[in-house]
DNA sequence: TATAAATAGGATAAATTTATCCGAAATAAA
DNA sequence: TTTATTTCGGATAAATTTATCCTATTTATA
């Protein structure tokens, strides 16, 4: 469904927000650890995130990375799926034709039309806040 | 969503059922012609599909593959992408956790429900036949 | 039985994704 | 200003997916 690093990121990002509740900044190496991930590849995908406004690096001794506590709340999954994979995922054609549309339809356009639909609504209307609350309240996990 | 592979398999088959229905056997190279694949990798798809039992082939002068036109109506999709990629697009976790259940969630587990399960169950709820004829009647296409 | 036509399948290459390593640049504090 | 700490970013490697090529095997027909 998603690339290894998008699954990363978004883990990467609700780990991030639930410190950043408490005002503390988080390495590469602890979110590393926290999410299961390999260390050096979540950097990259983190510079990513940075780079989409997604989440906030501060450089230098007793730098990380955080997200401002307003924005928890506003940053919707899809922000940080497009901009690690991109949106081809609920906008591109199910059997990969460069032309899909109503008028030109594919053999599945019309069956993958709701699932796509409903996918793009459920990344669109998903916050950081929620994810990380429930991070926080023990009620889900990022890693076994 | 799905490999390139799956997607290459899924129209690989729905034209194959087409010719099948004028008992017309059909080549990996004319496959490939009409779904815009590489032949020598859509070749490899084939034989996926016929150890899979999804398309019969038969070898020798005069063979190719084809589809018992009996079985055109009972071919889900799910078994052609069950062949190809697996089942992990609507069984796995969408974040990528080995155990993700009720017990032990992963953030996104309750949102990414209902979408796979949508996912499985249009997959499961489609066959061969209605995308086949879709394609003779010129409703829909095998590439653009 | 010989021949031509067709799929099967192994070996290999190219492209992409995933992952690692290391030095450069930035920054807070001593 | 120096030092320690930390992200940034380029180079590279490993793994996987995508794609190609060539030979073996099968089979209908002449």
């Amino acid at each position: 469904m998603f690339s290894k690093a998008c699954e990363y990121g978004i883990k990467a990002a609700i780990f991030i927000a639930t410190k950043s509740y408490e005002g503390i900044r988080v390495s590469p190496k602890e979110i590393a650890m926290e999410i299961s991930s390999p260390q050096a590849f979540t950097a990259k995908i983190l510079q990513a995130l940075v780079k989409h406004d997604v989440v906030k690096s501060v450089k230098g001794a007793y730098g990380g990375f955080e997200i401002n506590k307003g924005d928890i709340s506003t940053i919707k999954l899809s922000q940080i799926v497009k901009a690690i994979d991109g949106d081809t995922i609920y906008s591109a054609c199910g059997l990969g034709l460069d032309k899909c549309d109503e008028n030109h339809p594919c053999p599945v356009h019309d069956k993958f039309k709701g699932v796509r639909d409903e996918l793009k609504f459920m990344l669109e209307n998903t916050n950081l806040e929620e994810l990380a609350l429930n991070i926080k309240s023990g009620a889900s996990f990022l890693k076994v």
